[in-house]
DNA sequence: TGCGATTTAATCGTGTGCGATATATGTTGC
DNA sequence: GCAACATATATCGCACACGATTAAATCGCA
Protein backbone atom coordinates (compact mmCIF):
# COMPACT_ATOMS: atom_id res chain seq x y z
CA UNK A 1 0.00 0.00 0.00
CA UNK A 2 2.59 2.44 -0.86
CA UNK A 3 1.01 3.70 -3.77
CA UNK A 4 -0.68 6.89 -2.39
CA UNK A 5 -0.31 10.19 -3.97
CA UNK A 6 1.40 12.23 -1.16
CA UNK A 7 3.08 15.23 -2.53
CA UNK A 8 4.59 17.17 -0.06
CA UNK A 9 7.75 17.07 -1.31
CA UNK A 10 7.80 13.54 -1.92
CA UNK A 11 8.66 12.71 -5.48
CA UNK A 12 5.91 10.42 -7.04
CA UNK A 13 5.87 8.24 -9.65
CA UNK A 14 3.83 9.05 -12.87
CA UNK A 15 1.80 6.09 -12.22
CA UNK A 16 1.08 7.49 -8.95
CA UNK A 17 -0.36 10.46 -9.48
CA UNK A 18 -3.92 11.13 -10.32
CA UNK A 19 -3.71 13.47 -13.21
CA UNK A 20 -1.86 10.60 -15.26
CA UNK A 21 -5.15 8.63 -13.97
CA UNK A 22 -7.04 11.06 -16.14
CA UNK A 23 -4.78 11.54 -18.75
CA UNK A 24 -4.07 7.71 -19.20
CA UNK A 25 -7.88 6.50 -18.56
CA UNK A 26 -8.90 9.19 -20.55
CA UNK A 27 -6.91 7.33 -23.84
CA UNK A 28 -7.97 4.21 -22.86
CA UNK A 29 -11.79 5.13 -23.14
CA UNK A 30 -10.78 6.85 -26.74
CA UNK A 31 -9.16 3.34 -27.43
CA UNK A 32 -12.49 1.26 -26.64
CA UNK A 33 -14.64 4.12 -28.40
CA UNK A 34 -12.58 3.66 -31.68
CA UNK A 35 -14.39 0.34 -32.91
CA UNK A 36 -17.76 1.38 -32.16
CA UNK A 37 -17.55 4.26 -33.59
CA UNK A 38 -15.47 3.62 -37.09
CA UNK A 39 -18.58 2.18 -38.07
CA UNK A 40 -20.29 5.33 -38.45
CA UNK A 41 -16.96 7.45 -39.62
CA UNK A 42 -16.69 9.64 -36.46
CA UNK A 43 -14.19 10.25 -33.71
CA UNK A 44 -15.41 10.61 -30.12
CA UNK A 45 -15.37 14.42 -30.02
CA UNK A 46 -17.69 14.21 -33.23
CA UNK A 47 -20.02 11.52 -31.73
CA UNK A 48 -19.79 14.57 -28.69
CA UNK A 49 -21.14 17.04 -31.23
CA UNK A 50 -23.78 15.03 -32.29
CA UNK A 51 -24.79 13.51 -29.35
CA UNK A 52 -25.68 17.10 -28.37
CA UNK A 53 -27.39 17.92 -31.74
CA UNK A 54 -29.55 15.11 -31.81
CA UNK A 55 -30.30 16.25 -28.38
CA UNK A 56 -31.28 19.84 -29.83
CA UNK A 57 -30.99 20.82 -33.19
CA UNK A 58 -30.19 24.33 -34.44
CA UNK A 59 -27.55 25.40 -32.32
CA UNK A 60 -24.73 27.93 -32.30
CA UNK A 61 -21.13 27.43 -32.18
CA UNK A 62 -20.93 29.32 -29.38
CA UNK A 63 -23.51 26.88 -27.81
CA UNK A 64 -21.94 23.32 -28.95
CA UNK A 65 -18.49 25.07 -27.29
CA UNK A 66 -19.66 25.99 -23.86
CA UNK A 67 -21.24 22.43 -23.51
CA UNK A 68 -18.18 20.96 -24.47
CA UNK A 69 -15.24 23.37 -23.02
CA UNK A 70 -13.92 23.93 -26.44
CA UNK A 71 -12.21 26.77 -28.42
CA UNK A 72 -14.01 27.96 -31.58
CA UNK A 73 -10.80 27.20 -33.13
CA UNK A 74 -11.29 23.65 -31.91
CA UNK A 75 -14.69 23.25 -33.00
CA UNK A 76 -15.07 24.91 -36.47
CA UNK A 77 -12.46 22.77 -38.44
CA UNK A 78 -14.69 19.41 -36.57
CA UNK A 79 -17.91 20.99 -37.22
CA UNK A 80 -16.65 21.61 -40.90
CA UNK A 81 -15.27 17.58 -41.40
CA UNK A 82 -19.04 16.76 -40.24
CA UNK A 83 -20.16 18.99 -42.89
CA UNK A 84 -18.17 17.11 -45.44
CA UNK A 85 -19.52 14.19 -44.72
CA UNK A 86 -22.95 15.43 -45.28
CA UNK A 87 -24.01 15.19 -41.23
CA UNK A 88 -24.69 18.43 -40.68
CA UNK A 89 -25.08 21.85 -42.37
CA UNK A 90 -23.65 25.40 -41.02
CA UNK A 91 -25.91 28.71 -41.51
CA UNK A 92 -25.41 31.87 -40.78
CA UNK A 93 -28.22 33.41 -37.97
CA UNK A 94 -30.21 35.85 -39.58
CA UNK A 95 -30.74 38.13 -37.08
CA UNK A 96 -27.49 37.74 -35.73
CA UNK A 97 -25.11 37.28 -39.48
CA UNK A 98 -22.08 36.78 -36.36
CA UNK A 99 -23.53 33.38 -35.45
CA UNK A 100 -23.23 29.89 -37.44
CA UNK A 101 -26.48 28.03 -36.54
CA UNK A 102 -25.35 24.28 -36.76
CA UNK A 103 -28.15 22.12 -38.18
CA UNK A 104 -28.70 18.18 -38.70
CA UNK A 105 -29.19 16.84 -42.27
CA UNK A 106 -31.45 13.71 -42.45
CA UNK A 107 -28.35 11.76 -42.71
CA UNK A 108 -27.33 13.35 -39.61
CA UNK A 109 -30.24 13.08 -37.94
CA UNK A 110 -31.05 9.35 -39.06
CA UNK A 111 -27.26 8.43 -37.45
CA UNK A 112 -28.55 8.75 -33.97
CA UNK A 113 -30.50 5.07 -34.09
CA UNK A 114 -27.43 3.76 -35.44
CA UNK A 115 -25.86 5.08 -32.42
CA UNK A 116 -28.02 4.09 -29.88
CA UNK A 117 -26.14 1.08 -28.64
CA UNK A 118 -23.00 2.38 -28.03
CA UNK A 119 -23.44 4.31 -24.40
CA UNK A 120 -24.48 0.55 -23.09
CA UNK A 121 -21.15 -0.40 -24.57
CA UNK A 122 -19.13 1.74 -22.97
CA UNK A 123 -20.45 1.49 -19.57
CA UNK A 124 -19.96 -2.30 -19.37
CA UNK A 125 -16.11 -1.97 -21.12
CA UNK A 126 -16.12 0.02 -17.69
CA UNK A 127 -16.71 -2.79 -15.50
CA UNK A 128 -17.93 -1.24 -12.44
CA UNK A 129 -21.63 -1.74 -10.68
CA UNK A 130 -23.52 1.33 -11.78
CA UNK A 131 -23.36 2.58 -8.38
CA UNK A 132 -19.96 3.02 -8.22
CA UNK A 133 -20.31 4.78 -11.41
CA UNK A 134 -22.80 7.32 -10.02
CA UNK A 135 -20.22 8.04 -7.28
CA UNK A 136 -17.27 8.54 -9.98
CA UNK A 137 -19.37 10.58 -11.75
CA UNK A 138 -20.12 12.84 -8.89
CA UNK A 139 -16.39 13.34 -7.68
CA UNK A 140 -15.24 13.91 -11.20
CA UNK A 141 -17.90 16.66 -11.36
CA UNK A 142 -16.65 18.44 -8.16
CA UNK A 143 -12.93 17.64 -9.01
CA UNK A 144 -13.58 19.60 -12.76
CA UNK A 145 -15.62 22.38 -10.85
CA UNK A 146 -12.84 23.13 -8.53
CA UNK A 147 -9.96 22.70 -11.20
CA UNK A 148 -12.04 25.26 -13.39
CA UNK A 149 -12.11 28.19 -10.44
CA UNK A 150 -8.49 27.63 -10.46
CA UNK A 151 -7.02 31.19 -10.49
CA UNK A 152 -4.46 31.32 -13.98
CA UNK A 153 -1.73 32.89 -12.61
CA UNK A 154 1.38 32.98 -14.89
CA UNK A 155 3.88 31.79 -12.17
CA UNK A 156 3.84 31.15 -8.31
CA UNK B 1 -31.12 13.56 -8.51
CA UNK B 2 -32.00 12.97 -11.52
CA UNK B 3 -28.07 13.26 -13.12
CA UNK B 4 -27.47 9.71 -13.27
CA UNK B 5 -25.60 7.33 -15.65
CA UNK B 6 -28.12 4.86 -16.23
CA UNK B 7 -27.83 4.16 -20.40
CA UNK B 8 -30.25 1.10 -21.23
CA UNK B 9 -31.51 2.96 -23.98
CA UNK B 10 -32.21 6.43 -22.83
CA UNK B 11 -30.47 8.86 -24.06
CA UNK B 12 -28.10 10.53 -21.82
CA UNK B 13 -26.81 13.97 -22.38
CA UNK B 14 -23.39 14.46 -22.94
CA UNK B 15 -23.04 16.00 -19.48
CA UNK B 16 -23.77 12.77 -17.53
CA UNK B 17 -21.81 10.80 -19.39
CA UNK B 18 -19.02 9.33 -17.74
CA UNK B 19 -16.28 9.42 -20.48
CA UNK B 20 -17.22 13.10 -20.57
CA UNK B 21 -16.53 13.55 -17.29
CA UNK B 22 -12.75 12.15 -17.73
CA UNK B 23 -12.46 14.11 -21.13
CA UNK B 24 -13.33 17.32 -19.85
CA UNK B 25 -11.74 16.76 -16.24
CA UNK B 26 -8.63 15.59 -18.42
CA UNK B 27 -8.85 18.91 -20.43
CA UNK B 28 -9.05 20.77 -17.05
CA UNK B 29 -6.07 19.39 -16.08
CA UNK B 30 -4.33 20.39 -18.51
CA UNK B 31 -5.36 24.00 -17.87
CA UNK B 32 -4.06 24.32 -14.88
CA UNK B 33 -0.88 23.19 -15.31
CA UNK B 34 -0.18 24.93 -18.35
CA UNK B 35 0.99 28.33 -16.38
CA UNK B 36 3.13 26.07 -14.26
CA UNK B 37 4.97 24.31 -16.93
CA UNK B 38 5.55 27.68 -19.49
CA UNK B 39 8.28 28.80 -16.98
CA UNK B 40 10.14 25.65 -18.04
CA UNK B 41 8.78 25.93 -21.58
CA UNK B 42 7.31 22.01 -21.13
CA UNK B 43 3.93 21.16 -22.04
CA UNK B 44 2.10 18.36 -20.08
CA UNK B 45 3.25 15.05 -21.99
CA UNK B 46 6.56 16.40 -22.22
CA UNK B 47 6.76 17.19 -18.36
CA UNK B 48 5.36 13.82 -17.61
CA UNK B 49 8.48 12.25 -19.60
CA UNK B 50 10.83 14.14 -17.77
CA UNK B 51 9.23 12.60 -14.72
CA UNK B 52 10.07 9.82 -15.70
CA UNK B 53 14.11 9.90 -16.76
CA UNK B 54 14.28 11.64 -13.17
CA UNK B 55 13.55 9.05 -11.52
CA UNK B 56 16.10 6.88 -13.64
CA UNK B 57 17.78 8.40 -17.12
CA UNK B 58 19.12 6.46 -20.45
CA UNK B 59 15.67 4.52 -20.81
CA UNK B 60 14.71 3.49 -24.31
CA UNK B 61 12.00 4.90 -26.42
CA UNK B 62 10.08 1.47 -25.87
CA UNK B 63 10.69 1.98 -22.16
CA UNK B 64 9.14 5.19 -21.58
CA UNK B 65 6.45 4.55 -24.10
CA UNK B 66 4.86 1.11 -21.92
CA UNK B 67 5.06 3.71 -19.34
CA UNK B 68 3.06 6.33 -20.73
CA UNK B 69 1.05 4.26 -23.06
CA UNK B 70 1.56 6.18 -25.57
CA UNK B 71 3.06 5.12 -29.65
CA UNK B 72 6.56 5.32 -30.83
CA UNK B 73 4.80 7.79 -33.12
CA UNK B 74 3.73 9.96 -30.52
CA UNK B 75 7.11 9.92 -28.46
CA UNK B 76 9.89 9.93 -30.94
CA UNK B 77 8.94 13.72 -32.21
CA UNK B 78 7.60 14.66 -28.61
CA UNK B 79 11.34 13.59 -27.35
CA UNK B 80 13.14 15.39 -30.36
CA UNK B 81 11.87 18.43 -29.26
CA UNK B 82 13.12 17.77 -25.96
CA UNK B 83 16.25 17.31 -27.22
CA UNK B 84 16.34 20.45 -29.29
CA UNK B 85 15.84 22.65 -26.03
CA UNK B 86 18.58 21.01 -24.70
CA UNK B 87 17.15 18.66 -21.83
CA UNK B 88 17.78 14.86 -23.53
CA UNK B 89 19.90 13.61 -25.76
CA UNK B 90 19.22 10.27 -27.82
CA UNK B 91 22.08 7.98 -28.80
CA UNK B 92 21.47 4.43 -30.31
CA UNK B 93 22.43 1.79 -27.51
CA UNK B 94 25.98 -0.19 -28.69
CA UNK B 95 24.55 -3.34 -27.22
CA UNK B 96 21.21 -3.45 -29.57
CA UNK B 97 21.09 -0.88 -32.40
CA UNK B 98 17.52 -0.90 -32.83
CA UNK B 99 16.92 0.76 -29.71
CA UNK B 100 17.51 4.74 -28.92
CA UNK B 101 18.39 5.42 -25.22
CA UNK B 102 17.18 8.85 -24.20
CA UNK B 103 19.38 10.63 -21.39
CA UNK B 104 19.35 13.95 -19.52
CA UNK B 105 21.46 16.31 -19.96
CA UNK B 106 23.26 18.53 -17.01
CA UNK B 107 20.37 21.42 -18.06
CA UNK B 108 17.21 18.84 -17.97
CA UNK B 109 18.77 17.36 -14.86
CA UNK B 110 18.88 20.14 -13.03
CA UNK B 111 15.45 21.64 -14.46
CA UNK B 112 14.28 18.79 -11.61
CA UNK B 113 14.67 21.53 -8.65
CA UNK B 114 12.51 23.94 -10.37
CA UNK B 115 9.65 21.95 -11.20
CA UNK B 116 9.38 19.81 -7.11
CA UNK B 117 6.71 22.36 -5.97
CA UNK B 118 4.30 21.56 -9.24
CA UNK B 119 2.81 17.99 -7.62
CA UNK B 120 1.71 20.17 -4.86
CA UNK B 121 0.41 22.77 -6.51
CA UNK B 122 -1.88 20.29 -8.73
CA UNK B 123 -3.23 18.77 -5.52
CA UNK B 124 -4.32 21.36 -4.07
CA UNK B 125 -5.87 22.76 -7.35
CA UNK B 126 -8.05 19.04 -6.84
CA UNK B 127 -9.95 20.54 -4.07
CA UNK B 128 -10.65 17.58 -2.54
CA UNK B 129 -9.14 15.73 1.26
CA UNK B 130 -6.09 13.58 0.65
CA UNK B 131 -8.60 10.72 1.56
CA UNK B 132 -10.73 11.04 -1.38
CA UNK B 133 -7.66 11.94 -3.72
CA UNK B 134 -6.20 8.04 -2.72
CA UNK B 135 -9.84 6.87 -3.21
CA UNK B 136 -10.13 8.24 -6.72
CA UNK B 137 -6.63 6.92 -7.80
CA UNK B 138 -8.24 3.60 -6.80
CA UNK B 139 -10.79 3.60 -8.74
CA UNK B 140 -9.74 5.54 -11.90
CA UNK B 141 -6.83 2.62 -11.66
CA UNK B 142 -9.80 -0.33 -12.15
CA UNK B 143 -11.72 1.69 -14.43
CA UNK B 144 -8.10 1.79 -16.53
CA UNK B 145 -7.51 -1.95 -16.11
CA UNK B 146 -11.04 -2.61 -17.34
CA UNK B 147 -10.64 -0.51 -19.78
CA UNK B 148 -7.54 -1.92 -21.43
CA UNK B 149 -8.49 -5.26 -21.50
CA UNK B 150 -11.55 -4.56 -23.42
CA UNK B 151 -11.17 -6.77 -26.35
CA UNK B 152 -11.05 -4.37 -29.75
CA UNK B 153 -13.95 -5.76 -31.52
CA UNK B 154 -14.26 -3.97 -35.31
CA UNK B 155 -18.09 -3.70 -34.53
CA UNK B 156 -20.61 -5.49 -32.20
C1' DT C 1 25.26 -20.51 -41.38
C1' DG C 2 21.63 -18.27 -43.28
C1' DC C 3 17.08 -16.69 -43.94
C1' DG C 4 12.48 -15.69 -42.27
C1' DA C 5 10.14 -13.73 -38.23
C1' DT C 6 10.30 -10.43 -34.63
C1' DT C 7 11.53 -6.23 -32.37
C1' DT C 8 12.47 -1.23 -32.25
C1' DA C 9 12.09 3.35 -33.87
C1' DA C 10 10.97 6.51 -37.32
C1' DT C 11 7.92 8.48 -40.96
C1' DC C 12 3.54 9.94 -43.03
C1' DG C 13 -1.19 11.50 -43.09
C1' DT C 14 -5.23 12.82 -40.44
C1' DG C 15 -7.65 14.72 -36.59
C1' DT C 16 -7.87 16.94 -32.24
C1' DG C 17 -6.57 20.89 -29.04
C1' DC C 18 -4.85 25.62 -27.81
C1' DG C 19 -3.30 30.66 -27.97
C1' DA C 20 -2.92 34.61 -30.69
C1' DT C 21 -4.82 36.99 -34.08
C1' DA C 22 -8.08 38.49 -37.71
C1' DT C 23 -12.62 39.66 -39.61
C1' DA C 24 -17.17 40.71 -39.58
C1' DT C 25 -21.18 41.91 -37.23
C1' DG C 26 -23.63 44.21 -33.21
C1' DT C 27 -24.12 47.46 -29.50
C1' DT C 28 -23.41 51.69 -26.87
C1' DG C 29 -22.37 56.33 -25.91
C1' DC C 30 -22.09 60.67 -27.35
C1' DG D 1 -24.96 58.72 -37.06
C1' DC D 2 -20.70 57.23 -35.98
C1' DA D 3 -16.77 56.05 -33.26
C1' DA D 4 -15.38 52.92 -29.66
C1' DC D 5 -16.14 48.77 -27.77
C1' DA D 6 -17.93 44.03 -27.55
C1' DT D 7 -19.22 39.51 -29.51
C1' DA D 8 -18.99 35.39 -32.73
C1' DT D 9 -16.57 32.80 -35.64
C1' DA D 10 -12.55 31.78 -38.48
C1' DT D 11 -7.52 31.37 -39.46
C1' DC D 12 -2.75 30.24 -38.40
C1' DG D 13 1.04 27.92 -36.22
C1' DC D 14 2.33 24.56 -33.02
C1' DA D 15 2.03 20.29 -30.28
C1' DC D 16 -0.09 15.98 -29.23
C1' DA D 17 -1.97 11.30 -30.64
C1' DC D 18 -3.00 7.42 -33.54
C1' DG D 19 -2.84 3.83 -37.34
C1' DA D 20 -0.39 2.18 -41.17
C1' DT D 21 3.78 1.62 -43.09
C1' DT D 22 8.79 1.41 -43.43
C1' DA D 23 13.60 0.42 -42.31
C1' DA D 24 17.01 -1.47 -39.72
C1' DA D 25 18.79 -4.64 -36.34
C1' DT D 26 18.32 -8.81 -33.91
C1' DC D 27 16.67 -13.41 -32.98
C1' DG D 28 15.51 -18.19 -33.83
C1' DC D 29 15.64 -22.19 -35.86
C1' DA D 30 16.36 -25.37 -39.50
Amino acid sequence: MNEQPKAMGRDMAVEEMLCFDLYSTHHAVGQVYKPLLAPLGLTYPQYLVMLILWEGDRLTVGAISQRMHLESSTLTPLIKRLETQGLVTRKRDRADERKVRVTLTETGAGMHQAAKHIPDCIMEAFGLPLADLVKLHAVLGTVRAALLKQPIEPQS
